[in-house]
DNA sequence: TCCTTATGTGAATCCATATTCACATTGTGC
DNA sequence: GCACAATGTGAATATGGATTCACATAAGGA
């Protein structure tokens, strides 16, 4: 049964997604190049002809998922309105995706990834380094708006935020979705916002 | 080159100890039973007149960290005094950990870790809620003491401490010890501290 | 339509890891 | 000292995954 034949960049997309799609569903652990060619339908041999090997598959995906990572926050950086319910919105949107199983926050947040050097883990940190830069933008744009606190130090706080949910998330995969992300995420992030806001401010009209 | 026998027990102990090592140095995905007999000096299939297979090992490792996570904590809460710097040393033992390069951390806070199945992630799971557990404990103390605000959860407080320190350790992990996690763990630490004191609180001399 | 190239297939190869098994050696108890 | 059990060794086996390779097929261009 053969499949139908696609061009290479519109297999390269299906492939990068599909590991995606295996990461997310199974964990990191369990990516391997037999899995993504199953859920695309092909034989993993044929995976060669558009990809080096399974290296270079984990570099496309990782790009992608940090992709989506930056979009989430650059939404929230360009919205309009008071800095903390933006923040909270970014929050949300992280929540969301851990429950309705994307990979990006099970690598960044759980589990990791690898696939035999170190070059990956690099590839991951500077995603994550990328959103922190991002997430500290907003924090700054807060802080020139006059919602947010003075003496706060952007990239730390921005570290702070990423911990806003890294807990909750690991407990979730790990008791496989019977921890309370949202509850968790949301309990701490009041404490954060409490502690970051300017004081004797009152929210902004959006 | 015949190595020395050893009992029973000691050897357990030996072999749990270097899987810890094994991840601690070379990260969760490099441990095999094979990495493990080369770092007591013996061969593999020896192993296995000790545990039955990979998965006893892991299960032994994993409920070794345990107990030192909850060591950890469990001195925090014997502690006197003031119960924010009681959990600063907290924080502060986990960031040596980390440094010092131990294993415990490197599992619970970036890699995860996997054997073939579910039973590992839920020992784990379990290992980190029996910890939060402790954190809530001291947290608790702290409320009645009146160190703290009365309105606090102390469960979901305990995982926003969790993450105080998560993210700072995945990037220092991620980048090979360059992240200054100290130093990040400390800023947020300084925001959770603000946010859960009582108002008007000034430090008790311990 | 024909030819060439790109892509898919299926078999083979290689490697690493977990594990078993038969033999060897050491340590303990009588 | 001897016998037995426990523990170590080294070879073999099984498995899964990554990858290569020769052949097959489809698609695009002339």
């Amino acid at each position: 049964m053969a499949a139908e034949k696609r061009s290479r960049e519109a297999r390269r997309e299906q492939i990068a997604e599909a590991a995606l799609e295996v990461i997310a569903r199974h964990g990191t652990r369990s990516l391997s190049v037999g899995a993504v060619a199953r859920r695309i339908g092909i034989v993993p041999s044929a995976i060669y002809r558009h990809f080096r090997g399974k290296e270079e598959i984990l570099s496309a995906a990782i790009g992608r998922m940090g992709e989506r990572l930056l979009e989430n926050a650059g939404r929230a950086a360009a919205g309009e309105g008071d800095t903390i319910p933006r923040l909270r919105n970014l929050l949300r949107d992280h929540v969301r995706a851990i429950r309705e199983g994307y990979a990006g926050p099970r690598i960044v947040f759980a589990e990791g990834i690898d696939g035999g050097g170190v070059s990956h883990r690099m590839e991951v940190y500077h995603v994550i380094r990328r959103y922190l830069d991002r997430v500290a933008g907003i924090l700054r744009q807060g802080q020139r708006a006059g919602d947010l606190r003075g003496d706060l130090d952007p990239e730390a706080t921005a570290v702070h935020f990423l911990g806003l949910i890294q807990p909750a998330a690991t407990l979730w995969y790990l008791s496989a979705g019977k921890f309370d992300v949202l509850m968790n995420a949301e309990r701490s992030f009041e404490q954060f916002a409490d502690a970051i806001r300017k004081k004797g401010k009152r929210q902004r009209v959006s």
